[in-house]
DNA sequence: AGCAGACCGTTAGGACTCCTATGCATTCTG
DNA sequence: CAGAATGCATAGGAGTCCTAACGGTCTGCT
């Protein structure tokens, strides 16, 4: 088809691209091309989200907005704790809410007890939207459902490794994990069947039931 | 410090913010909590790749363009590739390569056989810029590098079933990834030592061998 | 041949995302 | 009760994206 020039070499000098480093250390290319496949799909849920934004009429971070301000009890109101959570600076959060309020998905006021800080809440039409454009979540849960449990689980534990770590080292400067709580107990190594446990709901933590986004969240470090 | 009005609910009533939903099927709980996680850590890709952008004096399609470009074989030298690989428009790959254009970075040229495509092609300077700039991969590669192998070969897999699923569903427009590809043999699940098989490569493929960027590859679909 | 239509890449123009820098109000601190 | 710190908003500019429209090139058809 569209292969005229796609590869010029022979297509059977393969020894360049095969992609092992034999002598670059333990397992150093698999961490690559584990990196590489977290970054392919990293790259989907940009896609995703600016998917979503378009079939609404929003933007991307309007979409994000909403669905930060969704949640249960609203822990999220805040133009500052908004910006933190998405990695950009308030003005950008800023901008994304005007245009909101303007559309009457939010609305705003000053907090009691503080009037520099303005506390936000969806409107009715604002959580109908937040509800909708979040598909993204269910659109990759639905693929994700296929796929053996343990294996799943194993993931969810490496991947709040990993989320724990990028927060330690200052990429997200928010990470709401049960990995790096206050009131995270981690069970000791050497005990096979012990289990994590949380200090604040004083519950058992297996493995499955460890949280990503957890609205108790309180910083582990003083 | 700044929980001033963090919550202003009582700090007890915690049930309601329980994520576990008892009835709500087998395990979405666990595959929302994973796609959170998941949709987390693409989100610090998109921080890791605009902090390498500016400490570069770039933008973050630029740096993914020499990325991109700085494979051996370079394979991927068209507009329209690379547009599709970063699921962007002609027109916005078109803009960045001028600017790469501009800095010196990439040359360009028409192809011979086809005159209306151009082939682009790293400078020196472009090349050093690339190895500098990659630096995402080897920052998670270094967080990655504390977990445990057999962990992350299953979480390799899980991801490249994502993957895969991604772009059959369209959110991904590309993906040259080993099970998406035409010389990709499967091997059978019942035979529990089985291994996978590349039939270009003519090679074993153990699952730690899987490849999330194949250059040789060629979709599965006719 | 030769012309229509498909294809590749560029240009043009606009909405949005981000940033830094600045300003104003409010709250905390000595 | 100043002075510093905090929280948000505004202003201006570079970059990311899009859609639409344009010339140059290849292909297929008659």
């Amino acid at each position: 088809m569209d292969d005229a020039e796609a590869r010029d070499g022979a297509p059977s000098d393969l020894p360049s691209s095969v992609e092992s480093a034999p002598g670059a250390g333990p397992s150093s290319d698999l961490d690559a091309r584990l990196a590489g496949a977290l970054e392919r799909v990293g790259h989907a849920t940009r896609v995703a989200l600016w998917r979503q934004a378009k079939e609404h009429g929003l933007s991307p971070v309007q979409v994000q907005l909403l669905g930060r301000l969704a949640t249960d009890p609203p822990v999220r109101r805040r133009v500052g704790q908004l910006a933190a959570e998405l990695d950009v600076t308030a003005p950008t959060i800023s901008d994304a809410v005007s245009a909101l309020r303007r559309k009457g998905l939010v609305t705003s006021g000053p907090a009691r007890g503080d009037a520099r800080v303005q506390l936000l809440e969806l409107t009715d039409d604002g959580a109908r939207l937040a509800q909708a454009s979040s598909a993204w979540t269910a659109d990759v849960g639905t693929e994700l459902s296929r796929i053996d449990e343990a294996a799943k689980v194993d993931a969810l534990g490496m991947l709040l490794d990993v989320i724990g770590g990028l927060h330690r080292r200052g990429v997200l400067s928010v990470a709401r994990t049960c990995t790096t709580c206050r009131f995270f107990r981690r069970a000791a190594e050497a005990t096979p069947d012990a289990v994590h446990h949380c200090a604040l709901l004083d519950a058992p933590l297996p493995p499955a039931a460890l949280r990503v986004d957890c609205l108790e969240h309180e910083a582990a470090a003083a």
